[in-house]
DNA sequence: TTTATATATTACCATATGGCAATACACCCT
DNA sequence: AGGGTGTATTGCCATATGGTAATATATAAA
């Protein structure tokens, strides 16, 4: 029970919502994510160590980045699921379709400061 | 995007998704919700409200009582999605399983008062 | 060793959420 | 009309949540 709560109170914010809908595009760094959403980095660290804590959301150190990239659900049926789910929901939403071309423009090389 | 994290918010609380459960198995009016978990009258309502606002239940006036019911969903795909999922999530979940044997037992006629 | 950069943590604030008691409302039944 | 019962609403409190600025930590480069 409690598993699944967190599952379903990682995906009740907007702007974690976002970012797995980023990161089912590409593994993306924490710099990365606060050029695309307009959150400062405190704030994108935080909502993504909620979702790593569901088990939504895993992260691999690079030198001095840390890229953060989908799981597949193996933490439980609820992740999996969920997870498997976002993957068709809103694919049409137009604040996403935004969000994913801005993301084709996003690199860690053209962001002057992260 | 907003109906979504409606849906997952609804879904972010111990008390609904029990609720949910419940629902699943039979109708209930509030009275018999309340007997099943032990929260007050007020608090099964506001829940109540905010599982209906999510798209996931609604309600049926019956003389005196209001019957909850599980939606088919269609408010929104994921509404449907989600309910999908709950029928088959928990269903081992020990606290859950004793919630249903509890359900067999309450009926509106035999609570003294709601 | 110093400096720079990417991320995490801390401290703090404003708002949201979940809980209850008290009250209001709606619908019977005399 | 009046009383009883089931549900909804209101008002209030404690805690949780999302946000930022400031700071700490970690790694790379000079």
């Amino acid at each position: 029970m409690k598993k699944l709560i967190k599952v379903m109170k990682a995906l009740s914010d907007p702007g974690r919502v976002k970012m797995v809908k980023m990161l089912a595009v590409k593994e993306m760094c924490v710099c990365e994510i606060q050029a695309a959403l307009e959150l400062s980095q405190p704030t994108i660290s935080k909502h993504l160590k909620v979702l790593e804590e569901a088990g939504l959301v895993a992260s691999r150190k690079d030198k001095l980045w840390v890229n953060y990239n989908l799981t597949d659900g193996d933490d439980s049926t609820y992740a999996r699921d969920v997870l498997e789910k976002m993957s068709t929901w809103l694919e049409k939403d137009p604040e996403i379709k935004t969000l994913k071309k801005k993301l084709k423009k996003i690199s860690r090389d053209n962001l002057k400061k992260c």
